[in-house]
DNA sequence: AGCCCTATTGACAATTTTGTAAATAGTGTT
DNA sequence: AACACTATTTACAAAATTGTCAATAGGGCT
């Protein structure tokens, strides 16, 4: 039969990446699939499709779905950690805590952490790991003791913030604070950021307030205000 | 060969429910499975093993995965909403703002509701969606218009709430609050709340405090009395 | 008892998704 | 230029998942 092709015009261009940018690639892919379709949205070719390439590219980086979806939750955190790590020392304009908080909130909100966050504790694969009843072992690798490093952020943050507050409280000429309370208070306020950042348009919407994106963040910063005066009260 | 069955032994056993039973062990068993396995868990394969029936059981009362899951969104608002109702008109010992947020909190993570709320924020299917068009009409669905109901319930709390704090603000001889500084309470309140219920023991574990059962609770105590004194300050 | 309705099941089809293997094609090296 | 290495793709296999359909059986009814 006549087949008309032209050989010429034929692009089988492909785009030939570093392991590492590769696997970069995929893995943003993957956090914005999730962030943006939910946990279903999380198919190898799905994700493939994102980037147009083919499922078996990301299976011959991660070797199983399992291992993306590992190297996803590793790399949430990695990220987050960075992110926070980098506000943290970057100076800040105004009221130091609020405008931590402040940012904090909209890192959480802004690039998908918090969604991502919300994923890995649904899903078991996150640093929580209550552990509770696992009916077939099988799962008994989890490479690096990433619970740890997580799971004391709030921990390595206390006696920083406590410090403050103790300056604080001879300031204003108050009994000196506990530990465990100011612990409390961290506690609190990673539930409050968290909440926010996952369910705050929601929130706002419910209450009957605007929830447009400047409304979002107007509120962040009053919830940061908010919190600000519970950890140091005037 | 010698065929060792005993056809005294076989139990075809079928238990059979009440459309309505079925229906609500479905369910349940989906929620289960939600809060338990993640979203992963959802499929039909895995909540009917839960259940010990066919998958085709499922197909048969819910027409289609899609209509489980969709029945499953509706039902859990409808469920929040009850038990909150019923926290709501139940009389509160000792404080009765910070026994109700106590309440709710309770609900929240107690029962898989804050998994439940956050699995449909994620896979949006969630009431932030179906916000604009109400007056459709033309899905006749018997159960309830969940989504305008709880959307607004915050809403609907505001009024009171304020009335409450005006009291208030006269009694400790402060000016009178904004209704929209009362919205954003509630806002943030919410935020909060729901971050505690999904996130709470993470966040106890990331702060160095103790996470068990009995820290929890009293950890819940705790934020609904913090809360308590933004809404109601001295 | 016999009959009807339908919840339930088992077997099967259709589609989706993960995973495997070999072929193809960039990129750097010699 | 020829070569080696491997990222990438294509084609295919295998498993899982949803959905269909006819047969089965539980429970109410006369």
């Amino acid at each position: 039969m006549s087949k008309t092709n032209f050989k010429i015009l034929e692009k089988p261009k492909r785009r030939r990446r570093t392991p590492a940018s590769a696997r970069r690639e995929i893995l943003d892919a993957a956090g914005r699939q999730l962030t943006k379709a939910g946990p279903d949205g999380l198919r190898l070719q799905t994700i493939a499709a994102d980037l147009a390439i083919s499922h078996s590219s990301i299976l011959h980086h991660f070797g199983s779905r399992d291992g993306l979806l590992d190297a996803l939750s590793k790399d949430a955190f990695a990220g987050l950690e960075r992110d926070l790590k980098q506000s943290f020392a970057q100076p800040s304009s105004g009221d130091p805590a609020t405008d931590l908080f402040d940012k904090i909130a909209e890192i959480l909100s802004e690039r998908g952490y918090a969604r991502l966050l919300a994923w890995q504790l649904m899903s078991g694969r996150g640093p929580g790991e209550s552990v509770a009843a696992d009916s077939a072992g099988g799962a008994a690798q989890s490479t690096v003791g990433d619970e740890s490093e997580t799971g004391g952020l709030l921990d390595r943050l206390a006696p920083t913030v406590h410090a403050l507050r103790l300056d604080h409280a001879r300031d204003q000429g108050m009994s000196a604070p506990e530990i465990d309370e100011t612990r409390r208070l961290l506690a609190f306020t990673a539930c409050a950021v968290f909440g926010e950042a996952f369910a705050g348009e929601l929130m706002l919407h419910a209450s009957g307030l605007p929830h447009d994106t400047d409304s979002r963040t107007q509120f962040r910063h009053w919830v940061a205000k908010t919190i600000e005066t519970q950890v140091f009260p005037d």
